[in-house]
This record gives structure tokens, C-alpha cells and sequence, in this order.
DNA sequence: CGTCGCATTGATACTTAAGCTCAACAACGG
DNA sequence: CCGTTGTTGAGCTTAAGTATCAATGCGACG
């Protein structure tokens, strides 16, 4: 047990190689529990190239491993996904913390919109963006 | 009746000077139908500075005569707003077009994920991507 | 009017983010 | 061992937006 071993086998599953520089990534991102830009991990990983850091990022988020979690001021971070699966982020404007959850009814209500402007639905995003409970309860209020 | 005399006004309204340039901006993304970049924006501008396409096109963003529209693949752009209020895009992968779309129960599922995670919700985005009807009725299917 | 002051403009340089190129390299199958 | 294919990485290129800063415009005031 390394590194994210669940990870590495659902790249190898799908018909990936496991390479070093790719191990080197998936166990970066592993050791990090913030949100990050591709600019941070390509510099904590000096020895693997940068479009090699680009390229398997790009993988990982084909893979549901990694998100790409778009920030309010129009900026983009990345995130281990927790779940793997379908689901929409809260992002803390204080601490830049990530949170995920996943509504049923959230994603009906966005089907339902689609339809009634008969819309063929392929996809679809939802941010919500705030103060997380911990920087509420810890600063002012 | 020039142009996007409503506009006009609110900029006028809100404490800023309605300059040639402003003016140049505003009758040029009254012209037009689909979701521009800035870059064709000003190409369409030649006597206006690329700056000032920037500057005005964020001004308006901030008095909601603009929104920014998060395509799919990261890219942005920019259209007109139709209603001048909060909503949403659905979004063409096939035509480009953006429609805008407003639901209050969409919002309120919204507010209440933020609530059940003891979030202090600031703001929100959801874009749907797709295909419009007119596409769809006209390509396969 | 004349003039002062502030908002605005625009040419240009700069920044940052992101993606592409292409030759070298590693793995694998036979 | 050799050819085929997937993978890598240094450096190049593009895109998007920002910073600079002198010149200009416009309005207020006396
Ligand atoms: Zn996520
Ligand atoms: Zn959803
Ligand atoms: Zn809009
Ligand atoms: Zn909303």
C-alpha cells in the first residue's frame, strides 16, 4: 500500500499505463488535502515535465479521480475527488476549502429545466460559493 | 433610440460617464446575437482600445448588463444579458447559442444544500451544456 | 470663459495560464 | 533482437487578462 492504490488499479483497469511520472502524481495529489493548481504540483514535482503533470491531470479527470473545481473569480483549482462519482462542490472564499455533496433532486431540477426548454441535456455544473461552517464559526458571527 | 438605450441609462444611473467609447461597446453587443469573446469584441472595435473593451465589458458584467458564460471545455464568453437578473445558462454545444433560464425552486435546492453543510452561501453558478431544440430538430434524430 | 481636478482612454509592455511540438525514450509482443 | 506503440519533457506558442502612464475629455467652480 502506497499510495492510492484504488486509484493506480482504476488507471491500470481502464488500459493505462502506470508509469513512474504518473505514480508520481497520483501519489503528489494523494499527500494533499487542499485544492490545487496545476502550477503547485508540477513544482512539487520537479523531475516529472510540466505537460506530463497537464496531460495526466487531464487523465485523472476523465477517470472521475481528479476535479476540476472552478473558483468564483473565474480562476481554476483541482481536487481529489472523495466520492468518485457525479457531484457538486462548496467552496470556501476564506479557507479555499472543497466540499462535496450530491442531490438527486438538485440534478432533477436541472433536468427538469432542460426539458422544458427542450434541451438534449449532456452535462451541466453547479458551484456554490460561501463561508464553510469552520471559518463561521471560528471568525466573526 | 440609438442603441441599448436601457443600458445606457443604468450606466448613466449608476454614476458613470456614458462615454463615445462606452457607447461604442454597448451598440456593439446590441448588434450582436451570439456569445462574443473579448477578442472578437474588439476586432469589431478597431478605434476602441483593447483595455477599454476589457474594462467596459467588466464594468458591464458588474451592473449585470453582461455575463460571463463558462463554456464547457474552460473557455469564456461573454453575452448580453436578456433579463438583467439572476439566472442561468443552457448552453448549445452544437450552435454556440446560450439561453437563459430562472428557477427559483433550482435555487432554493441550491440554498438548502448550502444550509444542510452549515454554509454561509455567497453565490452560485450552474450551467447546463447540450444541445438547444433547433439543433436538435434540425440535425439527427 | 479659464482653469483645476478627476475620470477615462489607449498604445504598449507585461503576466500568467495553458496547450502544443517533436524528438527521444520505454515498454511490450513476437 | 526489432519494430510498434504509448509516454515523456524541454521549450515554443497562444490566449486572456492586467499594469503602466502619458494624453485627453469633461464637468465644476469661480
Ligand atoms: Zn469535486
Ligand atoms: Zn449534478
Ligand atoms: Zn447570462
Ligand atoms: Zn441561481
Amino acid at each position: 500500500m502506497s499510495t492510492a492504490p484504488d486509484s493506480a488499479d482504476r488507471l491500470e483497469v481502464t488500459g493505462y499505463r502506470l508509469t513512474a511520472p504518473r505514480r508520481a502524481v497520483l501519489d503528489a495529489i494523494a499527500h494533499t488535502n487542499r485544492p490545487f493548481t496545476i502550477e503547485e504540483l508540477s513544482d512539487r514535482l520537479p523531475n516529472i515535465g510540466r505537460a506530463t503533470v497537464f496531460r495526466t491531470i487531464k487523465l485523472l479527470q476523465e477517470l472521475e479521480i481528479v476535479c476540476r473545481v472552478p473558483l468564483e473569480d473565474g480562476g481554476v483549482r483541482y481536487e481529489r475527488s472523495r466520492s468518485g462519482r457525479h457531484h457538486h462542490h462548496l467552496i470556501c472564499s476564506e479557507c479555499g476549502s472543497v466540499t462535496e455533496f450530491n442531490d438527486p433532486s438538485l440534478d432533477a431540477s436541472i433536468e427538469e429545466n432542460a426539458t422544458l426548454a427542450g434541451f438534449e441535456l449532456d452535462g451541466h455544473s453547479a458551484e456554490l460559493y460561501g463561508r464553510c461552517a469552520s471559518c463561521r464559526g471560528g471568525g466573526a458571527l
